[in-house]
DNA sequence: TTCTTATGATTACAGTTGTAATCTTACCAA
DNA sequence: TTGGTAAGATTACAACTGTAATCATAAGAA
């Protein structure tokens, strides 16, 4: 329900890497996860992932399981639904909804590369295909 | 520099519609802008509103000149960039950059009108006429 | 000129977030 | 058996957010 902070959302991508995972497992992840910024890796206190852990656990997005004295996690929430519905909300706001907006400012931001344009075909050709395409307004 | 948030952002949208604008301009914009909730309308109290331009203002997404007794306020940032690059950085986040995933997981999600495929069509191929494409890697 | 008022500035205040430290307590080592 | 320790629970605390109310002041109404 509630909303998942960055840094909660790292901790969850951890736990996704493999699951039901400890914190002492999701700690190591998080730091031998390869940094954005290698000069200066961000080191995770265990306490700081503690406190992430207990308030998604709280938000409902992670459970646990109790095990002798520590804890396994498990996601409540699978990546591609997550990410897919946080997508469409930024879409949303930024772009009234429609994706094609999204791709433009994307491409003039970014660097598209050929493949990026082969799988942009590829999806194309599959909701030809399959026929999954709204009809037009 | 520092993020913009939500209700700020919708602040500045209400500026981007036209400017300079004076704080009165955007509160009657903000609560005359269609709602996403019809029914219960979002009324946005004056107090609200200037505190958020304050916040603009001292982020540095804003610039005002006075006027008189009051300001008349202006955009510092663009719409499209503003957009492009939160578009880059959850693109970054979720799909590692890859513009691909993003559009498969939001055409799962949401409808795709057969206009929304032929706008992607007619950028791939602006694109290629273009060569705006780094090579494959 | 004086009073009212509208405008921006300042202050408020609870909830969220990032980042931990301290508290409690149940196991394992001795 | 007992004492140290590690795991989770609780507490901390400042910055940011959403949402305003109050303060100070200048400009217009009377």
């Amino acid at each position: 329900m509630s909303d998942i902070s960055n840094t909660e959302f790292e901790v969850l991508e951890a736990l996704w890497q493999q699951y039901p995972a400890s914190a002492n497992d999701i700690i190591e992840r998080l730091n031998q996860s390869p940094q954005a910024d290698k000069d200066q890796p961000k080191s995770w206190h265990q306490k700081t992932v503690k406190t992430l852990l207990s308030r998604l656990v709280k938000k409902k997005a992670i459970s646990f399981e109790k095990q002798q004295r520590h804890y396994l996690y498990t996601p409540l929430l699978e990546r591609e639904i997550y990410t897919a519905k946080e997508s469409v909300s930024l879409i949303d706001k930024f772009f009234n909804g429609r994706i094609s907006p999204l791709v433009a400012g994307f491409a003039k931001q970014s660097d598209l590369k050929k493949e990026d344009i082969n799988e942009l075909k590829a999806l194309i050709a599959t909701w030809e295909q399959e026929g999954e395409i709204t009809d037009d307004d």
